[in-house]
RNA sequence: GCCCCUGUAGUUCAAUGGACAGAACUGCGGACUUCUAAGCCGUCAAUGCAAGUUCGAUUCUUGCCAGGGGCACCA
């Protein structure tokens, strides 16, 4: 519908001569102004010099003729929008597709043929997951589905540290707690955080450390690399269970130990086309010349830096999927780091920076305090899965809706802002399950899908349509725009709070109107129907579980 | 010091330069012998400060104030 109105707009725009100007066609705030409405003729008037309300009256005109029969009444309101409501007919067109359509139901084309890889979550093996790899892989993952639901083949990808310092103290702290065979991954993190702690107070343990270390990177030593790979499987084994049961999976991992040595390669070869320099030893990217700083990108000991295994870890991609886009989702303090990677890479192989876009997510600050590992605050995916699963089971018996009410409140908290802004986390308030929450919407669904259940126990319900549309028809209506604008602006956060009103409207509906029994039962039912879909659908492609009751 | 981000109701968040700045939580006040009360209805309450750009600014620009993040050999 948004579709048919934007061309309309654009032709009468074009027999006004006013030629292509960018203008908004879409909601507006309040549904008395009618469903749908444009402000071209503010827009316009300027380029031609016209007065406005003058312009919108012709626009008005011309979309009454050229919509016809789709469209109840057009408007001229305020300084010049053009408002438009339209037809009960075209309202009930639009609730019979949504009821109809099932799982189809929303499905975009506007990235038909695209192929686009999306990294998130990055968790680092020999560390516990964490909530900041959580909200990575909440964001990431409502993303993917997103830019799926618009048609195109999604590619997911999940980049992992399995070298580097972290990974020398984990096993130095497991070697030092007398550990030869690891078995769990927490016993990894504590040996970890052990290590880290080791690491910054004593000298002895720095240099032990270091030189295990460099052991690692070599990969000489037997019993070491042995023990490594043991805790790299256990931790990755780890995640993977954690995947299930957020609902998510991976088709590609890529690993530090493999994007060190082409990263390196590519960095070194940047050097003698004179995009890279030697500084100290060091060799540098001069960001300066940007308006950036400048980063080290190879050490003075030659071993690579985050940024040059980046930099190899976009050719890696590039080498094992063929992509169209590349979306990489991490935490927002790597803004600064990406800049710069991005900036090299516009070097080297401008065609994929060009298709690369880093979504940053916040942080999730706790009201308490700073989270860090070394203060021993960290709260790991796990235990915040768990925890909120033990609040969700005191309602629900059964352990996997409350697994289900669980997962569904953490990952709304996380999706409902905007991405990129910090969650302050309270315990307490955040993780509601009620009002503005996951299980709010999910409680909707629920309801919903108990009446239908029970209507089709009964008899044949009575037909008849109401004389006006429901205010829930209207909101339905617009499903398909919104996930459309959610996936192009890389924001679930606009389908979130459309699927909250939307519950909200429901509600509203189920406390007024009968529906069995009641008038126009056919109409309600078909409603409800439409309702359901829409709400399954939101719900499943932002990545929320739909519990079949509650 | 330099760069980036953020300042919206008591609190946590919304709002492609558009109409009366929306929700939720909290507070206060209600309804219901009915399809699931994690629900519904009503109500109090906000754009950090000062200029500018224009038909129109929470949104863009500048300055100030406050908070967060980043800034050469960690990731």
């Amino acid at each position: 519908m948004e579709q048919q109105i934007r061309k309309a707009v654009s032709e009468a725009l074009k027999t006004l001569n006013a030629g292509e100007v960018p203008f908004s066609v879409e909601r507006p705030t309040d549904l008395v102004h009618g469903d749908y409405m444009t402000n071209a003729a503010l827009v316009a008037a300027k380029v031609i010099g016209k007065n406005p309300h003058d312009v919108a009256e012709q626009i008005a005109d011309s979309l009454t003729k050229s919509l016809g029969g789709s469209v109840g009444r057009i408007e001229v309101a305020g300084p010049g929008f053009v408002n438009i409501a339209l037809s009960i007919e075209a309202i009930a067109l639009a609730v019979r597709e949504a009821g109809a359509q099932g799982a189809e139901w929303g499905k975009g084309s506007g990235d038909v043929g695209q192929r686009v890889v999306i990294e998130y979550t990055d968790p680092n093996p020999f560390k516990e997951m964490h909530i900041g790899h959580l909200m990575s892989n909440v964001v990431g993952e409502s993303l993917a589905r997103l830019i799926g639901n618009e048609g195109a083949t999604v590619i997911r990808a999940n980049y992992q540290g399995d070298v580097g310092p972290h990974v020398a103290k984990a096993i130095w702290g497991l070697q030092k707690a007398g550990i030869t065979e690891p078995v769990t991954a927490k016993e990894i993190g504590e040996a970890y955080a052990e290590g880290s702690r080791a690491y910054e107070e004593s000298p002895e343990a720095k240099a032990e450390i270091d030189v295990l270390n460099q052991a690692i990177y070599m990969g000489n030593d037997k019993n070491v690399m042995e023990f490594w790979r043991k805790g790299r499987d256990i931790s990755l084994a780890a995640f993977e269970r954690l995947y299930k049961i957020l609902g998510t999976h991976f088709d590609y991992y890529f690993f530090e130990s493999e994007t060190a040595e082409s990263g390196t390669r590519i960095v070194k070869d940047g050097l003698e086309k004179g995009i890279f320099e030697e500084s100290e030893g060091a060799v540098i990217y001069p960001g300066e010349k940007k308006g950036l700083h400048t980063l080290v990108f190879i050490t003075s000991r030659g071993t690579p830096t985050y940024e040059a295994k980046d930099i190899g870890l976009a050719f890696l991609k590039e080498e094992r999927i063929q992509s169209d886009r590349s979306i990489i989702v991490t935490a927002a303090e790597q803004i600064g780091h990406f800049k710069i990677v991005f900036a090299a890479l516009e070097d080297i192989a401008p065609t994929i920076a060009q298709k690369t876009t880093h979504v940053p997510h916040g942080f999730l600050r706790l009201s308490t305090g700073k989270m860090s590992s070394r203060a021993g605050n960290v709260i790991t995916a796990e235990g915040l899965i768990r925890e909120v699963v033990r609040k969700a089971s005191e309602k629900n018996e059964d352990p996997l809706i409350a697994e289900q009410v669980a997962l569904g409140a953490i990952k709304y908290m996380i999706l409902r802002q905007a991405p990129g802004s910090d969650i302050i986390f309270d315990e307490e308030k955040s993780l509601s399950l009620e009002g503005d929450s996951g299980p709010y919407l999910q409680y909707a669904l629920v309801r919903a899908r108990s009446v239908l259940a029970a209507a089709e126990k009964g008899r044949t319900p009575v037909g008849g349509a109401s004389a006006a549309p429901y205010v829930l028809e209207r909101i339905i209506l617009h499903f398909p725009e919104v996930a459309a604008r959610a996936a192009r602006e890389l924001s679930p956060n606009l389908l979130a709070s459309y699927l909250t009103e939307l519950a909200g409207e429901w509600n509203s509906f189920y406390a007024q109107e009968r529906i069995i029994g009641g008038d126009y039962e056919a109409h309600k039912l078909m409603l409800a129907r439409a309702f359901i879909n829409t709400m399954k659908n939101g719900l499943t492609v932002l990545g929320i579980p739909t519990p079949e009751r509650m």
